[in-house]
DNA sequence: TCCTATGATGTAAACGTTAACACAGATGAT
DNA sequence: ATCATCTGTGTTAACGTTTACATCATAGGA
């Protein structure tokens, strides 16, 4: 194995020295430093991170932390803030992947991450957030709002997307609503349908309990609710599902009970998932930009990690609403 | 910050005598044993795995490396090859991801991974693959079958499952076959062709250059080379799109031109992605197991990184053809 | 009673790196 | 010419663990 020692020996110098050049530290001559890349190269000399680590007490590695990573957590979700960070991370950090579901205790993650970035979805994780500030470990969580008022977090704001969603449908005449909900305590799921709700209500427009359907985010739970709307002796004209896994389960319902998007019923997802636009006809949907929250996320946490202040601490990502074909204008 | 020497200073003995009890070890008394364990959970000890690497030169990091993520890889892919890497893996592990691609050289994993696992799409990954093992780090190759004999490769047989297709279609009475290509230089395309062109030829039937269209496993590929056959004079009755992504985008193409699938068009996939079945019609495709692949996979990297022999060096996981509604049986 | 074997614990070195401090020679100001 | 400063390099300790080896007490056999 190749040390600092095997080079300092066959440079003649000390391991301060070897260590000198390979950190481009200023106090070293450029000739030295040269003679002793040189032979570093040649050795083929890899620094071990763990006796760094050792010393320096980091461990060039980020933590990405999903509240559950094998079960709830969408796979479309899961890739694009995977990707993002991997994206925008530097090279110079590993990349770890964990759920807060699976941590044996909170202790198990001292010593392991210089900074933590947790994709939240309910405040189950909140233990985990303060457990995290209370370490003094560098964390920006992702996704959702945060009561924490000390704790950088960049969100999506799902309950002005879901506002414009159901003011969607109000502009374009419907009058009978219907929602498909997510799970139940993540907090996607209950700000949709707050914003959703209540929006309609200003609007004079009712959601009655007959017409919110139980979901979990999976296509089979869209398709079993759309089943039961449309068997509804009156059903929704407008049906908001709370997500596009779950929308495209509802198509599949209406297809097989012969009924027509959005002739028949109109209906719009929440995601902008990358086969929405695929679907037939083109899924109406709100575009959450999880990359965009992943760059800016992972741009925060590098400053934390290198002792920079961050100007501001809480940034809410806009929502988009995405208006394909999937709903269609009423005509009285 | 509370290490080994905080606890034997309490507990009144050696640092030793503390690793001893942390790591229970038989040369230490119960008492003693549980008396420093106490002390230990006490203060919250958590050992500095840094210090342990050092010295034990491992770094309890296992890699998962892709041919690449940002691009090139399906999201399902990624998805559910994490999930199953996350879910078999022992949680003493840390998971890290990573893709060759973006390697700035390969010497950088040295130190860094007591095992690593590749899931591989090209053999533009055999320098890497050869690099690990000439490193004699615990290794893995996933998804493709490598040249190389002495790697242990557990591989999806990607030949049969496209001969499966070609059978399918030919059992079904279709004459007039057509092909959407994947990524070229992706072994799972070209083995796909393979299969599916050599079984054709098998039945007399010639899949000339002029139904094969490109693609690259996205559904916009998929969408513009259904387009492209579909305006052929005389399009072929069944379609073999080499994942399922470029499937759906084969679906939107049908659906705009109004053609119908079955009816006026067989389609057959690739994958089994979760939303195949929610296709309309559903999606007939050929179930690709990564879950077992990533089993199997973390199961044989494990007795690995504990010097364990394996009983067997290659494996592969068989294709499933999932039959649903998207092919049609020709009657003369 | 003495010797040996055994079992529990301690001592100290080692892992590979960084960094505080020391040192010597050169440079520049007076 | 003298002294202070600077610059490049070396010395050494430190990071927190594990482990080979040493030590010491105790038990058991003769």
């Amino acid at each position: 194995m190749v040390t600092i020692k095997t080079i300092a020996k066959l440079a003649n110098v000390s391991n301060t020295t070897v260590s000198r050049a390979l950190n481009n530290s200023p106090r070293i001559t450029p000739e030295t430093k040269t003679k002793i890349l040189k032979i570093a190269n040649e050795l083929g000399y890899e620094p071990n991170l763990n006796a760094r680590s050792l010393v320096t007490n980091k461990s060039y590695t980020v933590g990405l932390f999903f509240s559950n990573i094998t079960s709830g957590t969408s796979r479309s979700f899961l890739t694009e803030a995977i990707n993002a960070f991997y994206k925008y991370l530097s090279h110079s950090y590993t990349l770890s992947i964990n759920a807060i579901n699976d941590l044996p205790n909170f202790e198990s993650i001292n010593h392991r991450f210089d900074g933590i970035c947790i994709i939240s979805q309910s405040t189950d994780d909140d233990a985990f957030i303060n457990y995290v500030t209370s370490q003094r470990i560098p964390v920006v969580v992702l996704n959702r709002r945060v009561s924490m008022t000390n704790v950088p977090n960049v969100y999506f704001d799902e309950y002005l997307a879901a506002r414009q969603i159901a003011e969607y449908g109000v502009k374009l005449g419907h009058k009978r609503f219907g929602l498909i909900q997510g799970i139940c305590n993540f907090a996607s799921s209950v700000n949709r349908q707050r914003g959703y709700i209540e929006t309609l209500k200003r609007y004079d427009i009712n959601l009655g309990k007959s017409l919110i359907f139980p979901g979990d985010y999976t296509m089979q739970s869209g398709y079993r609710a759309m089943k039961q709307i449309l068997l509804m002796q009156e059903p929704p004209t407008f049906v908001f599902a709370s997500n596009d896994d779950m929308a495209m389960g509802a198509y599949k319902a209406c297809a097989e009970l012969n009924v027509h998007i959005p002739d028949d019923i109109s209906i719009v997802g929440f995601d902008d998932s990358d086969f929405s636009e695929y679907l037939t006809p083109a899924l109406t949907t709100v575009q959450k930009p999880i990359t965009d929250m992943g760059k800016i996320g992972i741009q925060w946490l590098s400053q934390l990690m290198s002792k920079e202040a961050l100007p501001e601490i809480v940034c809410a990502v806009p929502p988009e609403l995405m208006i394909r074909n999937s709903v269609k204008k009423i005509n009285y």
